[in-house]
DNA sequence: AAATATTAAGAAAGCGCTTTCTTAATGTCG
DNA sequence: CGACATTAAGAAAGCGCTTTCTTAATATTT
C-alpha cells in the first residue's frame, strides 16, 4: 500500500500539502491540489486510518456496545446507528457485551483503545456509577434504553409505562376484566415500568391485579410457555393474557393452542416489541411497536452533536406505538 | 489515559522493557517484571491499540463484512465468529456491505485501513476476480457461502444442493408426486443449487417439473405470497409446496390461510435455513437447518489457522439438517 | 518605499507504541 | 585467565500520518 510520501514525492509536493488536500484545508493552491489528486487517484492512494488517529487524536469512528448480535431487536439498533453514521462519514465498530460485567467492561476498553471518538452502548451490567465515570474522564457516551441521573441528555430511552398502560386499557377497553399478565424478570427496569402501566390501566378501568393472575417470566419464549401453563393450573379463570414481550407471547401462543384453546376466541394476547417475528405468529401478534430503530438514530445523532458538531433536534424519551393485529378480540364473556 | 512512558518511570525501568513484559516476550527478569506489573496496575494502564498496530503493523482483531446487520441469519454468523476469536484474544470489527458493490469495496477498505490482520466476508457484489486480488495483494481472507476458484480452502459453503434434494425427497417420501416451487433469485448461486438438488430429487422419483407449478421469489416474505398466489391461479392442482427459504414459506403460508386452506392437510409447506421465527409460525415449518453459525465458526477458524498460526481442522463443505415439524404431511390424495 | 501583515508552502516534531541495534554484564571454554 | 559467546536491559529509530513551527513570497499600510 502505497503511503502518503510517495504521494507527495510523485506530485512534487511536501506531505504536508498532501495531508491538507487529503483533509480539504483550504489553504492549498488550486493547480497543487490537482497534482496531488492525480498522484492519489494513480497510485490507489488510501490513508492509513491507523496512522491518522494516532497522528490526529481522532478516528471519525464510534464504538457501539450491544447486548446480543443474534436478536432482531439489537439487529434494528445496531442497523440505525451504522446508517446514520454513515451518511454523516462516520465509521462504527460494533463490540458485544453479554450482559456480563467483565464482557462489557473490556468492550468499553477495546473501543477506548482503537480511538473512538465515542460510544453508542445498550448495557445492563456496568453501574451508573461507571457510565458516568466513563463519561467524565474518557470519552463521550449516549445510551440506549436506560436513564441515569447526571447523564440525562444522553440517555434515549422508551416509555414503557405508556406502553404497559395502552396495552392493559387497549383489553379493558375490549371488555376484558380477568386479565392475566406474564411479566419480564422484575429487576429490569423495562420490566417493571411496563408493570406499572399496566396496573395503571387496570385502575384506572376500576380493576385490580388479581396475584393468581400474574407470573414473572423471563423474556424468553420459555417464559411464555411456562407461565401460561402456570397459570391455567391455578384455575382461575381469564379471558386476555399480556406478555411483556413479544418472545414470551409466542410462548404462549404455541402453549395455549397446545392446551386446545381456540385463538383469539378463547384467549386474546397482547405483546410487546413488534418484534420482527410478531406478525409471523399465528394469529398474527397485537403488540406495541419499540421504535428501536429510530431510538438507534436517535443516539447516533445525538453523538454527532456532541463530538462532531452537527445541530440535530433531539428526543431523549420515545413513545411505544400500538399494532393491532388478530390476536385480541373483544371479551365473549365466556370462560376460557 | 496513561502511556507507556509513564509506566516505564513508575516502574523505573524502559519502554522496552515495559513492552517486553507486555507482549510475554520471556527475556525479562522476574523482579523487573513484577515492578511493571504492578506500575501498569497502579496507573490501570491500557496499551494504545492504534499505537501498538502503527508499530507492529498487526492488530490482532480480524474484519467481518456482512450483507446485513439485522437478520437473524448474520445475526448468527457475527455471533459465531465474534465468539470464535474473542475466545482466542483476537477482536472483531464488523461492517456492512448491503450487496452494494460500492458500499463492499468501501468496507473492505474501512478494514484494511484499519490494520484487520485478516477479513472474513459473506458478500455477493464484489466478482471472484476482486476477491482473488484482494487475497494475493492486501489481506488473507476467508469466504462465507460463496466458492472462488483458487480460493478454495478459504470458502466455507453449505452443499445447497443437497438441501435442496433432501426438501424434495421428503415430499416424495410421503407420496407428493404434484409438488410446487417458489426459487430464490435464480441468478444466486444458492437458488439455483437448491433448485437442481429439488429436480435431482424430482426425477429420482420418476417426476419431472411441471414449468406451470414453478415460480421465482426472491427471498422475500412477498415472495411467498405473490408466488403462491400465483400458483394458485393457473388452476394446476398441488398438494406440497418447496420454498427456497423460510421467509417465502412464512409468506406462503400467510397466503395459504388466507385463501382458505387448511394447512398441512390440504398443502405440505416446506422452508429452507431453518430462520430464528421457523418455529413460531403455524403450523410450525418443516425445514432444513442452514448451519451457518457452524460455519461462521469455521471461517474464523481458517483464519486462526492461516494467520494466527493455530492448527484446527477445517471443513469447508456443510451439509444442511433435515428438521421435521408440523408443516408437512403425508399426501392425502385429495386436491387442494 | 520601508515597515508590517497576510498567505502558502515546506520542515520537523510528535502521536504511543514495537523492534532492531547497542552495550554492559555475565557465563563458557581451551 | 583471557578470548569469546550468551544474555538482559536500555537507546533509538521508525510505523504513517497530522499539525505546529518556520520561512519565503506576496499584499497592505502609512
Amino acid at each position: 500500500m502505497a503511503t502518503i510520501y510517495e504521494v507527495a514525492k510523485l506530485a512534487g509536493v511536501s506531505v504536508s500539502t498532501v495531508s491538507r488536500v487529503l483533509n480539504s484545508h483550504k489553504t492549498v493552491n488550486e493547480e497543487l491540489r490537482e497534482k496531488v489528486e492525480k498522484a492519489v487517484n494513480l497510485l490507489n492512494y488510501r490513508p492509513n486510518s491507523v496512522a491518522r488517529s494516532l497522528a490526529s487524536n481522532r478516528s471519525d469512528s464510534v464504538g457501539i456496545l450491544v447486548s446480543e448480535l443474534n436478536t432482531p431487536f439489537f439487529g434494528e439498533m445496531m442497523r440505525a446507528v451504522e446508517l446514520t453514521l454513515r451518511t454523516a462519514n462516520k465509521h462504527t465498530i460494533i463490540t458485544v457485551g453479554h450482559n456480563k460485567l467483565e464482557q462489557e467492561e473490556d468492550g468499553v476498553d477495546f473501543l477506548i483503545g482503537r480511538n473512538c471518538d465515542a460510544l453508542i452502548m445498550h448495557v445492563e451490567a456496568l453501574s451508573d456509577d461507571m457510565l458516568r465515570a466513563i463519561n467524565r474522564d474518557k470519552i463521550p457516551i449516549a445510551l440506549i434504553n436506560r436513564q441515569v441521573q447526571g447523564l440525562e441528555g444522553a440517555c434515549i430511552s422508551l416509555n414503557d409505562e405508556l406502553g404497559g398502560y395502552w396495552a392493559c386499557k387497549h383489553l379493558t377497553d375490549l371488555g376484558h376484566t380477568r386479565i392475566a399478565y406474564i411479566a419480564g424478570p422484575i429487576h429490569k427496569n423495562d420490566a417493571s415500568q411496563r408493570l406499572a402501566g399496566h396496573n395503571r390501566a387496570l385502575k384506572e378501568a376500576g380493576l385490580s391485579m388479581d396475584p393468581r393472575l400474574f407470573y414473572e417470566g423471563n423474556y424468553y419464549e420459555s417464559g411464555g410457555i411456562d407461565g401460561l401453563t402456570e397459570l391455567m393450573e391455578r384455575n382461575v379463570d381469564f379471558t386476555a393474557l399480556v406478555c411483556a414481550n413479544d418472545w414470551m407471547a409466542s410462548g404462549a401462543i404455541t402453549c395455549a393452542r397446545d392446551k386446545g384453546l381456540n385463538l383469539p376466541q378463547d384467549l386474546s394476547i397482547i405483546g410487546f416489541d413488534n418484534d420482527m417475528f410478531a406478525h409471523h405468529l399465528y394469529p398474527k401478534l397485537t403488540t406495541l411497536h419499540n421504535p428501536i430503530y429510530d431510538m438507534g438514530e436517535m443516539a447516533a445523532k445525538y453523538i454527532l452533536n456532541t463530538v462532531y458538531k452537527q445541530k440535530n433536534h433531539i428526543k431523549n424519551v420515545f413513545e411505544p406505538q400500538f399494532i393491532q393485529r388478530q390476536s385480541t378480540e373483544p371479551c365473549q364473556n365466556s370462560t376460557s
